[in-house]
DNA sequence: AACAAAACCGAACGATCGTGCTAAAATGCT
DNA sequence: AGCATTTTAGCACGATCGTTCGGTTTTGTT
């Protein structure tokens, strides 16, 4: 039960890579196996399906997300100085961390007109990001250190874009002044909204 | 010369719908060939290659957007009221148009990090469309409706993210106040900037 | 050391991929 | 109408796809 988990874990760290560089549908069972110096059938008995995999491969995605952006933010204080931690590490992920683009924007482009499993293990895993964003934009309300007033769902979304704007200027645009406008664009957005 | 380009114009079509549902790289000779109705060989002999078809259907998608979302607005009044009817036609032409999801995002996650003339291409597109937008932002400024301290690249950036924004939670996330975070969030972005 | 279970490989399957080739059919021009 | 050109189809190729199966090797447990 040790040696199967140990290559499964070395299988999906590989496809996460891969996924991050080239997306969720481009994985290919055949290519993986090269990567990771095992056989196709080999590989593929660790999961019974591609499907299987594609999900698995997010799940491994959404813990690793947890792991370098949402866990390390928790050890901020609570309120605003914690969405900003989370911002932060956030950007670095995605513009250090990360081997490629964002394995969870490919995912979503790929899905969002493809009915099924994924698609639907996509949509969760999203939905719980922006929960747990929303999450800690109430915590800072409750501290009285953002507006009473203020939309928490909103201020989720206008957070969520300006990180998506700033992949999209960063990667494909290779745009040099990206992380700057990311940073204006987060202090606007949050300041509104301070008392 | 004529027949050959009603034919292309029709793949192109069939192609363009495709892409948006499904992706660039999804998009394959042999099930385009199946939509049209035209054998495999029939279909590649109008491109030489399946690269060369990426192209022209980045092209022909990027002539669709200038023709619902540029042009159209191009007749409405100089400055702020021309930059919200872009914003506008874009909600429309991504929520409502569209078959599916906005090509380019498709083919700008997929092609990041795949070197190439498509990557190329994608890239010169986009930046033009950025720079449509900074452009309709400049004369904005000229007109003396947004302020002249204004920086039109950091405001085309959040216009541009917002536009994201609004995509994904439209799209896979089916958020039905996605419609109101986009206009809401909108306005908050121009307000900032008008004198 | 013996045995059951898990892990892994090699080969093969039908299908589809992009891309050539050759020939037939359709078209445009005079 | 005749001819040159363009457009389309049929077929085949090597490659790769996801998946199955049978058998071998490796592991964990007693």
């Amino acid at each position: 039960m040790s040696k199967g988990f140990a290559t499964k874990e070395n299988i999906l760290k590989a496809a996460f890579e891969f996924t991050s560089k080239f997306g969720l549908e481009s994985l290919s069972i055949g290519e993986l196996a090269k990567t990771v110096g095992m056989s196709k059938s080999g590989l593929f008995g660790h999961f019974k399906s591609k499907e299987k995999l594609q999900i698995m491969v997010m799940d491994y995605a959404s813990e690793n997300f947890t792991l370098q952006v949402i866990k390390p933010a928790l050890k901020a204080t609570r309120g605003t100085a914690r969405i900003e931690k989370i911002m932060m590490n956030w950007k670095k992920w995605s513009s250090s961390y990360l081997p490629g683009g964002c394995p969870f924007l490919s995912a979503i482009v790929e899905f969002d007109d493809r009915p099924g499993p994924v698609h639907d293990h996509i949509k969760e895993i999203q939905g719980k990001m922006i929960n747990t964003f929303e999450k800690s934009i109430a915590i800072a309300i409750e501290e009285g250190q953002l507006q009473a007033s203020t939309d928490k769902e909103q201020l989720a979304y206008e957070l969520y874009s300006n990180m998506i704007g700033f992949h999209i200027y960063n990667r494909l645009l290779r745009d040099k002044r990206s992380a700057k406008k990311f940073e204006h664009f987060y202090k606007d957005i949050i300041d509104k909204n301070k008392v």
